[in-house]
DNA sequence: CTGTTAGCGCATTCAA
DNA sequence: TTGAATGCGCTAACAG
């Protein structure tokens, strides 16, 4: 049971403590925690587990991270303006990813939501608790390279991800999807079936993976269509719809929209049913980054599986990675991506 | 610019380093970080701060932390056997309604996501890296008691979400959205339309909340209407749609179903369009927890806002408040909860 | 206003 | 196989 002190006040037990009870130098029972155990006699060490068992004693990580200069945690930091940044299923997807496979090596996750430029000056003037991190940010680049450059200078091992680092900052690391061959795979689809006038419907609030896809369609579309761009109040939905539908009724010779992400595919279904057009008979639609809503409407979006489970994971052993060797050079990932069929484009 | 040691080995300045190149001792550069200005001059602390911008210096959480048995970070523990549980929109929306809170303290978040009893296991044995947590646990009642019983021996500040805290621990506090009243709110709206014979449709995977709506909607029912009760596989959509389907060709006189949650009351939306039944004309249908799905389908879902972002903001004073007084009992909290109103029940 | 001392819990190093 | 000494970075308490 927890010792208490004689204000009341309830003290964790200690190394000290333990050693103390079980009648041996506290660094027996060090030793004994770090299963050290060529070190200690197993009835020494016995003895210890239980004096260990009887305090419920449980090793203070201040102590450790002090002595060993580690925090036994990584960060994910978003900065993204809106306050429910994690309504993003992307950002929650990679989150989970990480924060699993931490669990596997006795790590922990710390999650960091800013919402501009000010909270992270406030951030950087801390102390953190990890010892890695991973950044996701949204927003034109000039100041997505402005937050690259003022996170770097904690000095940390650092995974940009689903963005380009900075070419001037060689430290850093990233991971990707492959966003421009996901959105080749689609428009592909979109021209076998006839497409000729395509509208990409993108989030207002910019995310770099976004632009990529948009970049990829027209670059795949060539001069076979004519892709159109709408930058649409992602949160929202009513507003997408409008948007989209206005779009839809001004060009009555569109013959698909592609969204930027799933949500947005589900805004361009409802805003084609409102206009009177039938999916995908008078028009096709496709999403991006298929979580739970992919399956929502009715016929099912076409769209793209986005490993950012995954990518969660691979962050954290490339993140490990270069906190064991600090020699390690960065890591670029790019992981592959597949399409998912779905009756929105026939 | 960061130390570099022999070996190349980057080292972080410590207050020691401030001090030396600032010419004044540690205790002064102390002074100034914590704005204890009372105890500086202001030309010292301009050389102080000076020299922290030189060395680009941040103050070491582990020392602080040692020092004054604080970690500046609060948990978030969720077990859930879904691995990706950080799918569940209340989970996120609770984790960014306590980090934006804690932003503001200059607290960290931790995040814990656990599949089983095994891992909650391997996790106590381990030290933490929180001052406070707070707990999401789904399952059985038997279960998560359990599970509130291990984690109180680490003998923090605790708060259980959405459930009832052991009747035995009365040192938990707990922090609850009033879903009987949002469950019996919906089932007078069906009531008052002339329902006769509801279907509550739950997740296979028990959430405590979820038992309460449906336990609130018998109750208010009362003998005024049946009230039946299906549990679906609520991880895949498809499953959750065939099973609501088979229900209702099973039971041609029901007249409303009620999701335990929105994405349950989408499946039942695809359910109803499969049997041939116009909604609300034929069946009406509700969600619960209006989250960014709500609006996904036509007519928009009748469901009740969930309060889950506040109630994230509400267990991080109540955790900070535990922790600067010990003395303060534990907190009980209730969140209101208010319709949200949809054409799916006309 | 500024400096000195001491110690939080832990693990590396060295001694027995 | 076990123990003792040392110091990581920081701040409360006290001394000057």
């Amino acid at each position: 049971m927890a010792k208490k002190s004689a204000r009341g006040r309830s003290t964790k037990p200690s190394l000290k403590d333990v050693a103390k009870l079980a009648n041996v130098s506290v660094m027996t029972v060090s030793n004994v925690i770090n299963l050290r155990m060529a070190r200690v006699g197993d009835e020494v060490a016995a003895r210890v587990r239980e004096a260990i068992r009887e305090l419920d004693y449980r090793p203070q990580r201040s102590g450790r991270s002090l002595r060993l200069q580690r925090e036994f945690a990584l960060g994910l930091t978003v900065l993204h303006p809106d306050h429910r940044f994690l309504d993003d299923p992307y950002i929650t997807q990679v989150a989970a990813g990480m924060s699993n496979y931490l669990a596997t090596i006795g790590y922990s996750l710390v999650v960091n939501g800013l919402r501009n430029m000010e909270a992270l000056d406030t951030l950087m003037e801390r102390s953190f608790g990890y010892d890695g991190f991973a950044v996701m940010v949204s927003g034109e680049r000039e100041q997505r390279l402005q937050v690259y450059h003022t996170l770097a200078r904690l000095n940390l091992p650092m995974v940009v991800v689903q963005d380009d680092p900075p070419p001037d900052l060689p430290e850093i690391s990233s991971v990707r999807q492959d966003d421009g061959a996901g959105a080749g795979m689609l428009v592909e689809r979109l021209l076998q079936k006839g497409a000729k006038r395509i509208l990409f419907a993108a989030s207002r609030q910019i995310w770099p993976a976004m632009e990529r896809r948009a970049a990829a369609a027209a670059a795949a579309a060539g001069n076979r269509a004519r892709i159109d761009y709408l930058s649409c109040s992602e949160d929202d939905f009513e507003a997408s719809i409008g948007q989209i539908e206005s779009w839809l009724r001004a060009h009555p010779n569109a013959d698909a929209v592609m969204g930027g992400n799933d949500q947005l595919g589900l805004a361009a279904m409802q805003a084609a049913e409102r206009c009177g057009l039938s999916v995908p008979g008078d028009l096709m639609i496709t999403g991006y980054n298929a979580f739970l809503f992919q399956k929502f409407s009715k016929p099912t979006l076409c769209s793209v599986a986005s490993p950012a489970y995954e990518i969660g994971q691979e962050i954290s052993k490339i993140l490990i990675g270069l906190i064991k060797d600090e020699r390690a050079g960065p890591h670029h990932l790019m992981m592959p991506v597949n399409v998912v069929e779905g009756g929105s484009i026939g």
